[in-house]
Parts: structure tokens; sequence; C-alpha cells
DNA sequence: TCTAATCTTGACAAATTTAGTAAGCTTTAG
DNA sequence: CTAAAGCTTACTAAATTTGTCAAGATTAGA
């Protein structure tokens, strides 16, 4: 599988409860509306990174959710898993598609390049943090503003 | 999107078509034969390999698959993109779920990590050609051949 | 020349996955 | 108690993947 909404919206989500003041927790209904994402399909994202114990929640009133442990200790490798399961480059073992993909259970050069690269993904994943991403995109943010400044003092 | 069935049906057969004597064409028949491949489909993606410049056909009776050119030149990306188009690793930029994937134009810090991820599997792929796959594979089917002996003596 | 083998090309259909909705439930602050 | 919020499962629609089908076009060999 690769990475889908579902990762893509829950890695959003994350950094936006990263960026939360650490003590209370952020309601979806904020999350989704800052990143306009449906709110039900936030629920079941975060209901899987909750089960992947990525995130905590509070229920209730003034409930909502907060990381688990530090950014720097939840990897992209770590969301992407709970999310959208472990990355495969090809269909070769995909779920349903497995018997007819491959002829036998022998060696098959192709696969030994298939894993190399998923062990190659994994490792990047693994090496980029929430905080990581956090940084880069107040980074990010700064310069735009910037930017934005800058044209205005010539447009 | 990743590499499918087409991609990796694509390569079997390449690689049948590189272990047949050079002067003589390969034909579809019998390389289903060997790889259990309906033939009908592997029409489709000779015909997308053929389209790619990959391969060259001859038709008529007798007819049948050559490589275009040697097969240290043709490496595993041009297949995969020929076959699966260009990897990507995340749906971000995805034919007909761009629109609604990303709030806007400015930069996301995930998309330059997928785009890092992107970047390093097509270099990964481009570094591997159809010779060094039929070479890894000659050797791997001596091995078994090998181990199948060595358990003939003891069992 | 005729015919069987073989590639060519586009259209179509079934299976699978992805993306998202709906609905009803549980928990908790006030 | 009640409204706000999360929890959970079931279902649906759209897109993609994985093929099949059918009607040619071309060529080798009898």
């Amino acid at each position: 599988m690769n990475i889908s909404t579902r990762g893509r919206y829950g890695l959003r989500a994350l950094l936006e409860i990263a960026t939360y003041p650490k003590e209370r927790p952020l309601a979806i209904r904020d999350i989704c509306e800052k990143q306009q994402i449906s709110v039900t399909y936030l629920e079941q994202i975060l209901y899987k990174l909750k089960k992947a114990g990525i995130v905590r929640s509070k229920r209730g009133a003034k409930g909502g959710y907060i990381l688990a442990r530090d950014g720097d200790k939840i990897t992209v490798s770590q969301i992407i898993n709970a999310l959208d399961g472990p990355i495969s480059i090809s269909y070769c073992d995909a779920p349903k598609l497995r018997e007819k993909s491959c002829i036998g259970p022998e060696a098959c050069v192709s696969r030994i390049l298939w894993k190399r690269l998923e062990d190659l993904i994994d490792k990047t994943l693994s090496s980029v943090t929430l905080a990581d991403l956090k940084a880069q995109n107040s980074c990010l943010q700064k310069e735009a503003s910037g930017l934005k400044n800058i044209r205005r003092k010539f447009v």
C-alpha cells in the first residue's frame, strides 16, 4: 500500500495537535475546521492513531486529543504504519492478490528488489519525526509570510 | 501509483525474453506458458513496452518479441515507468484526487518528504538493469538446484 | 495464393481498494 | 440532566486494478 489520504490527513492532524498547547486536548472539530477535513472521517483516523498508541484522548465535553508522547518520539513511519499499514512498493504480497501474483515460493529476483526498496523507504520514514516536521513547517510558514511582505513592498 | 501486476508481469516477461537466444523472437504464448500469465493480458503489457521502445516485435507466423537494446541498457525504472507510470509514494498528486488532497499550493512539509522518497526510489530503480536481474536470477537458480541435490543426498 | 500463427488496438467488465458517510453509542463537564 | 465530545461499526460510492473480448493486420510457410 502507499500513502493514502488517511495517512496524509492523519499527519496533518497530528501536526495540528503537536502545535497546540500541550496541556489542553484539541477537539476533532477544531482540527477539521483548520484542515478542511470531514469530521467523521477524521474521527476514524484518530481512532486508529489512538489504538496505535500515538495519541491519547479525553472524552466528553471539553475533550479532545493530545500526543501520547513527545513529538520527537513519534516517527512518520509509525504514523503511516498505523493508518495505511506497512508500506509495500509492490502488490506482490498484498492481502487478496497474493496467490496469483507469484508462481511459487522460490526466490524471485524482483521480490528481492522490492524488499530492498521497502527497507529503504522505512528507514527514511523512521528517521523523520513529528517534531522535525513541526520545526520545518514553522520555518516554511515564516518564509512564506516573509515573501508576502517583500511582494507587498514591490507591488 | 505503486508497482502492480502489470509491472511485475512485464518484468518477468522481459526476463524471459532476455534469457532467450538473441536472434529469434520469443512468442507471447511461450512466455505465458512458462510464467502462467494470461495471453491477452500479456499482449497488453508487451504492447505498452513496445510503445515505450523497450521491446521490438515481429508480426505474423514465427513472430514474437526481442529486446530493443541490450539488457544492460534497460533499467527497471524504465520498465516500471512504461507499465505503471511514474512511481508516487503518496496519492497526493494522483490523477483524480488531487484537488481535494491538499489545501493549497503553499509549501507542505509532508509533500517535500514524499518527493524525497520518490527520488530515492527512482534512483534505486534506475541503478538496476535487466542484465543485473538476469545474472542474479541464474545465480539463484543454480543455488536452488544445488540445494536440491544436497537434500537428495541426505533424505 | 491460402491459411494458420502471431502481434495490434480499443472497448469493456469484474474484483478490489480507497474515501468518505451514517448512525447509534458512551463518557464527561457544567 | 444535558449538551459536547469522543467511540465504533456498518455501509456506500468512486476510483483503480486486473483482467477479458473481439475484430483486425501482418507474415511465414504449405
